[in-house]
DNA sequence: AACATTTTTCGACGATTTTTCGGATTTGGC
DNA sequence: GCCAAATCCGAAAAATCGTCGAAAAATGTT
């Protein structure tokens, strides 16, 4: 970190907003990922080969057309052990994601370490997004295809992780109006869907049809077109 | 139809745009829905109240925790006599969206009868589909939340459904080049993405969290909002 | 109306997959 | 090395899916 030391400061300066941000980003990488309370460490192997196998699985049959024993074999362990760990299924499903969620949300907390303005944090989140899918593209089909855009996603803990997702971005459109990146009034609510909606839409193609071929290029493409539409936006009421 | 005789006319004049858009429309409303082979009045019946239970407790339980059982009992027929009509739940899940994006079509086909500019076209579009899945809210989670963005779309004759989708919004997003709405010269998917993405982000999060409380208002906002802007864009290279 | 043919329905049953349970085996601390 | 706790697994139960042949209902024929 650059700045050590902080004059105790008022509130509305642009320390206190830089230590928002860290507070933000702070809590969302290190939401508690599901207390792993195993004891000794063939147990933390064994879920690490879990993880592994439910990952390979799901996103080569999909959730629904996996099968416990499979996943349980590609592991090496036996279909009961399994249920040692996830009490079902659907469990193991919903908690598989988390886990990478939060490695993007820490490898994004590192990268955009020394970066300070609004819109050029924006650009790394929203292009970083895209480009986590396409390295851990397991994990991708599994998120983006089946978890959530999902009716449970709202009954699970993973609900919370999705809606930092996007809480990310409404912090930074405010931190962009105020340093007069894009014209104040608008709603960030509305903004931030276009911005996210425009940026999964190309991820969830990508993901189905390898189209467009590439999706680091593309992301970057969209992401700065629309946020130079937003920039240039006459300011609204 | 106001204008009935055609001249013969050259490839590029208005005219035959305008059946293009015609054919393009009857091509996607009339696509073929499941052949119905059913004899007797008493299937067609049946057939209704499958589709009619199946889209509630699909809608109350998601297709995974489902049951066929529970569909079956639903329809007031047994469950053998399910498997004569859908040979597994998942042909019946992905069965379902298929007749009722068929009506969105013809509803809007209906409805855009009257207007030629690409602009009002397009508008009417985005927010019918978003007023569809609030008319239709049991539809719009198993659609939206279930179907579209899952792996198993890109198997399935439902496939062209969706592709449909997006295939009217290209084919608005050229006309409107030729006529002047927005500078040429963008990528049609591109913008495409942008348009769909944000509309699908705003119906999603209704159908998840019912907000922002009044989705018809909404929907109407963002999308005036992204064709403003995409309007306003510099002409590209 | 009586009979034959076709279509539709359903209950019983077999197959597959998920989940539980009690006891055997391994680990880590002493 | 010994023990309690942690971990693992086989077997069996429970839940769900899917099949089949026979019964019932509809339709057609004379």
């Amino acid at each position: 970190m650059p700045e050590a030391d902080k004059p105790p400061s008022s509130a509305m300066d642009s320390q206190a907003a830089t230590s928002d941000w860290d507070a933000l980003l702070g809590a969302i990488a290190h939401r508690p990922k599901r207390a792993s309370e195993r004891k000794q460490d063939r147990s933390k192997r064994t879920e690490q080969q879990i993880l592994g196998a439910a990952l390979r699985v799901f996103a080569r049959d999909g959730i629904s057309r996996s099968r416990i024993a499979d996943i349980a074999a590609e592991a090496g362990i036996s279909t009961s052990t399994l249920y040692e760990y996830y009490k079902s299924k659907e469990d193991l499903a919903y908690d598989l994601p988390r886990n990478h969620l939060a490695d993007f949300f820490e490898e994004y907390r590192q990268a955009v370490a020394e970066k300070t303005g609004a819109r050029e944090r924006l650009v790394l989140y929203l292009t970083m997004s895209a480009d986590f899918a396409r390295e851990h593209a397991e994990w991708g089909r599994l998120f983006y295809l089946e978890i959530w855009p999902s009716v449970f996603v709202s009954e699970t803990d993973l609900r919370h992780s999705v809606d930092d997702f996007a809480r990310v971005v409404i912090y930074l459109l405010r931190q962009g109006e105020r340093e007069g990146d894009w014209p104040a009034g608008q709603y960030p609510f509305q903004t931030a869907a276009i911005l996210l909606g425009g940026v999964n839409q190309v991820i969830i193609t990508w993901l189905l049809y390898r189209r467009p071929r590439n999706l680091t290029k593309a992301s970057i493409d969209i992401v700065e077109r629309m946020l130079n539409m937003i920039a240039a936006e006459p300011a609204a009421g």
